[in-house]
DNA sequence: CTAAATGCAAACGATTTGCAGCCCC
DNA sequence: GGGGCTGCAAATCGTTTGCATTTAG
């Protein structure tokens, strides 16, 4: 009747500790590197699957950014993200102003709410300096125009947009 | 002086075609089955390159809504989207009346936005019903306590929340 | 003691890339 | 006819999994 047991092992708690306090919304190989200077046997793979528990039980969230990599936040409390293109830190967002993103009208459509998720991209404050430099001495990449061709080959530039 | 020359070819304008009309979301892997059947020879690494192509040329849009897999979009016009954790649908929202997001207060803290994207994770209409009708009969999985232990170990369980 | 959790390495799925040949311009 | 694009296959990257062994309870 009763649930497998959940073991607390060494492992687990550092992985768990590891992750308190910690703002720079890490990845699980960071966290595996940070651990590893504690516990130097510990393998990739524990951290994955310590962190998937740890999901579950509620006790961190697993970040989907639009990255390829999951980050992950010891933050529970509702908060959005900001995601620098360029230097690819994030940064908490806490929004609660602007953004009362009025659920209801879905809700009512018969649509079942369990999270949401607003991600911003863009450039911080630094990168944006940097990058707004470049820009100011940036110039057009023009691409010439072909021959023509066939009609079929006209046809088909024509329909990407490529020919008038 | 010119930049590349830009080519259109029989596979580019079948995948752009494929997601023209298409509001389903598809995924890279399901463009590929879908185009196979008009360009059997088509690889999936050619599908890849053309999509990635055509975000760069900003005529269709590539989604990373907490997935793993990419999902490409033909709609270019700003909206959100519902993502069904049962059956994986993504259904398009137009959400204009309730989730202005005010990145005011962002830009001018000196950050350089741009773009933003709202993923809303629950149960679509159909899948909402089913789970409801199981949660009526589900049951809370208890987990027994352990026997406690050395010093150390209740202290590791104590930070884990096992105990108190 | 016994079953959950680990370490290790192999497997996985989505995506990318190197290269020889093809085809658009 | 030259270079961009293709097909193919191998490589990459983050993550998962199988299994023998360790360890928490």
């Amino acid at each position: 009747m009763s649930g497998i047991q959940k073991r607390a092992t060494q492992q687990l708690a550092t992985v768990y500790k590891a992750l308190q306090g910690d703002h720079s919304h890490p990845s699980a190989g960071e966290i595996y590197q940070r651990v590893r200077q504690t516990l130097p046997r510990l393998s990739l793979g524990t951290v994955y699957r310590n962190l998937q528990r740890l999901v579950e039980e509620r006790k961190i969230r697993m970040l989907l950014l639009g990255e390829r990599v999951a980050r992950y936040d010891p933050v529970l409390a509702a908060h959005d993200h900001f995601i620098c293109q360029q230097c690819g830190r994030v940064e908490d967002l806490l929004l609660e102003q602007g953004h009362q993103v009025n659920l209801q009208p879905l809700i009512e459509r018969g649509f079942t709410v369990l999270t949401h998720s607003l991600a911003i991209h863009g450039l911080c404050q630094q990168c944006g300096q940097v990058q707004g430099r470049k820009n100011r001495t940036k110039r057009a990449q023009g691409s010439s125009m072909p021959k023509a061709g066939t009609a079929e080959l006209r046809e088909r530039r024509k329909s990407m947009g490529y020919e008038a």
